[in-house]
DNA sequence: AGGAATGATTGTATCATATAACTATTTTCA
DNA sequence: TGAAAATAGTTATATGATACAATCATTCCT
């Protein structure tokens, strides 16, 4: 997040008009904010990271990847998922084998401390949510996921 | 953002089964990414970041007030608001005018350069919501602004 | 008057991210 | 076959956003 991100979700209740108040993509930004605050300090307590645990979640639910094809799924640059794989191997939650057909590359494997700690943060993550939107109806809770999944698919085709 | 924040938003449409998807979270975070990116991107056709614009847009709606109170509604600690402030003021968007009532405090104010760029920037954002989330059908827009104003106010509450 | 609080600033540390360049290996194809 | 191109992973480095400690000047408090 940068300082160009903090359009601030507190505040603003004030007496002035506010202009970014009219845009949907500003309370859209103040939700993702909310959610992102609570994900982080939850994923604290396990001693993960965004980057950290969507990394062991990927590497537990696709076997036998290598790291570029997985830096690329999760849309992070390969130098910059060098420093987050040497994380995970060293605290034994992967384990890096050289491919024996291709020895450039590494097959990249969750533990099974690996694989308890990603389920562990599943279910952390998974009362996070229930925290969060459970305060939405089920009505709305359901729009909610509905109408973020379909736009994610319009702009993923543009 | 962060490598963190690489949850990514493409790819995945693969045949591994990805818990990520499985949160509400996670589409929300997507849609934010896909939507501050058309931002970043129609803000710098006007030389404008996410901060420098919602500070012009601040400072043009509410005359007169001091750069703390400014940073505080925009949730920027003081001393990253400086170089902020001092980028608008240089390219002549706002004046700084000493508090004759306290000498340690500015007042800021958008100049008519200023208001004519906030102007120009908020239109160029209404263009790019329309072309975001005109996308969606009209009830599922404002059921999406409904919920997540909604959101909004349980979590500030906390 | 003297100490605490406040507005703005400087300096610095951290983190996320992007890019260029490098090594080692594999692939391509003339 | 063997040289050039491509690929996997890495290193180094730059940028940008953010946070925090400390400073200076001024004002408030008593």
């Amino acid at each position: 997040m940068s300082v160009s991100d903090k359009l601030d979700c507190k505040s603003q209740q004030g007496a002035h008009a506010n202009v970014l108040h009219g845009f949907t993509g500003y309370h859209l930004r103040c939700a993702w904010q909310v959610v992102q605050a609570d994900l982080m300090q939850v994923l604290k307590s396990l001693d993960l990271r965004l980057a950290t645990y969507s990394t062991l979640l990927l590497i537990a639910e696709t076997p036998d990847q290598r790291q570029s094809t997985l830096a690329d799924t999760l849309g992070i640059e390969r130098p910059n998922f060098v420093a987050i794989v040497e994380e995970l191997e060293r605290r034994g939650l992967i384990t890096r084998t050289r491919d024996l057909d291709d020895r450039r590359a590494y097959c990249l494997n969750a533990t099974s401390e690996g694989l308890a700690l990603a389920d562990q943060a599943v279910k952390a993550c998974q009362a996070h949510e229930e925290k969060l939107f459970g305060q939405l109806s089920a009505e709305d809770r359901a729009q909610l996921d509905r109408i973020l999944r379909q736009f994610r698919t319009f702009e993923s085709g543009r």
